[in-house]
RNA sequence: UCCUCAGUAGCUCAGUUGGUUAGAGCACCUGACUGUUAAUCAGGGGGUCGUAGGUUCAAGUCCUACCUGGGGAGCCA
């Protein structure tokens, strides 16, 4: 009996020099081939394992066992491969089924499913290459992060998930409650009293963590915080989530421009990352991306493909114009003036729509473009007020194909004027005495942004639906596994 | 939430102006073959046509409502 062989990760055998030795792998049967072909994958990487079988050794019982999605523990010589298709295979010596898998059951096949499909099956969809690159690669994204504020100097800080402030004004929020839902107890107008509920007071759900590291920032300088959001927005789209991940930096002394450069670099940084680092996992995506695009009408392909298109995030500097500008570029723009917008752009102070940025991003600059300086009344009461008084110093990285990535902005750090725009705007400014002290006590100029993380890997993946970036989506109508 | 398109086998889809017993590929089962790469070949099983009403001699096909999904929009990250 031979000693007991510990058990390598594909990954590991396929990046070292292993042939000729006995090795074991555990894993998820993909296909079996021929009676004889075994494709193995423990999601360690994108590649099988192809484990080879001698069919008149084996017993038949066992064989009957190696079905799509069976887990096995294989051991064998890691040999050349006989073979096209893969340099090293396992010639089998034992096998040991874990786990069974019923073929008429199992819903994955051996084939191309549907995104749409692969969603209703969110708890074995990361059995797929697809889902595994996706997966690894969020991984990489997120690791790069943590990598690039550390590095910089950055704390990372945590900021509450369940709060007791409703001012963040960034949308519809959950509430969290204790109180029986049938039978509440209730104040003097017959509403629900959440001065009895678990926190004595109503509470949510995060929307942002903002308020919060800006208090960090002003005493450690930079901080980030990176956790789960909240929103309860009826939005349907394939960009936005009710459960999302975000980076929210906020740096002491930085003003609107170095803020600019930090989210430049910072996206630029984890692009570069994940190129570096998830090499065969964006080729697999890249040519899934190219594959699915062969189906598509000539003028609704991309102009590049994915990995390309990457590194010219990387190698190109970003447009930085004010909205002023831009409102210029829009005004005289062909589909303006031939009317092709669905929202024509006429006035100074009117909001973007989705129409006309893709415009500045994927027609007029045809790269990411940041607005800055927008109108005060289409922007939130922290954003600092620019001496023309009627801007305020924010700023919107736009990116092709997803929109907004990050919105952030220098915030208002004298106390009298964000009093008064937290008045002009009818917020109860109780609720934000704590804010507001800051900028009573040793206030600083202070800035920051908000990276939507699932945006991030939906652009670095090019997958089209945020709700195929994130292994269980929470949306409108849907909170399933 | 609004606009729009769709829902037929486990999956991906075809199904004519409403007209006999609703089809294909893949998957699955049986057999053959065995260095395969989405293996191949032969045979087989598998359907309340999203749900509920309605029109009609007759509905997968037409009408209404609802449910679910896609695309677009709004809100935003």
């Amino acid at each position: 009996m031979e000693a007991i062989t510990k058990r390598s990760k594909i990954k590991d055998l396929l990046t070292t020099e292993k042939v000729g030795t006995r090795v074991n792998i555990k894993g998820w049967v993909r296909t079996f081939r021929s009676n004889r072909f075994i494709a193995l994958n423990d999601g360690s990487c994108l590649q099988n394992m192809q484990a080879v079988v001698d069919f008149e050794k084996m017993e038949e019982a066992l064989l009957k066992r190696i079905t799509t999605g069976a887990c096995l523990s294989v051991t064998g010589m890691l040999t050349k491969s006989m073979g096209k298709g893969q340099d090293v295979e396992i010639m089998v010596e034992s096998i040991h089924i874990y786990g069974n898998s019923d073929p008429e059951k199992y819903p994955l096949q051996p084939k191309k499913h549907s995104l749409e499909f692969l969603r209703e099956i969110a708890h074995l969809r990361p059995r797929t290459n697809t889902f595994g690159a996706v997966l690894r690669i969020r991984h990489a994204v997120s690791y790069g992060i943590h990598k690039f504020f550390n590095d910089k100097g950055f704390y990372y800080l945590h900021t509450p998930i369940i709060t007791g402030s409703d001012a963040e004004g960034a949308g519809e929020m959950f509430r969290v409650t204790m109180l029986d839902p049938v039978h509440p107890p209730v104040d003097e107008k017959g509403h629900a009293d959440f001065s009895k509920d678990f926190f004595g007071k109503e509470t949510n759900l995060t929307v942002s963590g903002q308020l919060e590291a800006e208090l960090a920032a002003l005493a450690l300088s930079d901080v980030y915080t990176f956790g789960p959001t909240f929103r309860a927005e009826n939005s349907n789209t394939a960009r936005h989530l009710a459960e999302f991940w975000m980076i929210e930096p906020e740096m002491a002394f930085y003003d609107l421009n170095d803020n600019m450069d930090l989210a430049e670099e910072f996206v630029k940084y984890i692009i570069s990352y994940t190129i570096e680092n998830c090499r065969e996992d964006l080729e697999y995506l890249t040519k899934r991306a190219e594959d699915e695009d062969k189906s598509k009408p000539q003028h609704q392909r991309s102009e590049m493909n994915l990995i390309d298109r990457l590194g010219f995030i990387t190698a190109n500097p970003f447009e930085r114009l004010t909205y002023t500008a831009a409102i210029d570029i829009l005004k005289n723009s062909k589909p303006n003036k031939k009317g092709k917008f669905q929202f024509p752009v006429n006035e100074w102070g009117m909001d973007l729509q989705s129409e006309h940025e893709r415009f500045l991003v994927e027609k007029h600059f045809k790269k990411p473009v940041i607005l800055y300086n927008y109108p005060i009344s289409i922007k939130a009461f922290y954003m600092r007020l620019n001496d023309d008084d009627k801007t305020v110093a924010a700023m919107d990285v736009l990116f092709p194909g997803i929109g907004e990535i990050i919105g952030g902005s220098q915030r208002e750090e004298r106390y009298d004027v964000l009093k008064m725009r937290i008045r002009e705007l009818g917020i109860d400014e109780k609720d934000l005495w704590w804010y507001l002290d800051t900028r009573r006590f040793g206030t600083a100029p202070h800035s920051g942004f908000g990276l939507g993380f699932e945006r991030m890997v939906q652009f670095i993946t090019g997958m089209g639906n945020i709700r195929d970036v994130i292994p269980f989506p929470r949306t409108p109508g849907n909170a399933a596994f």
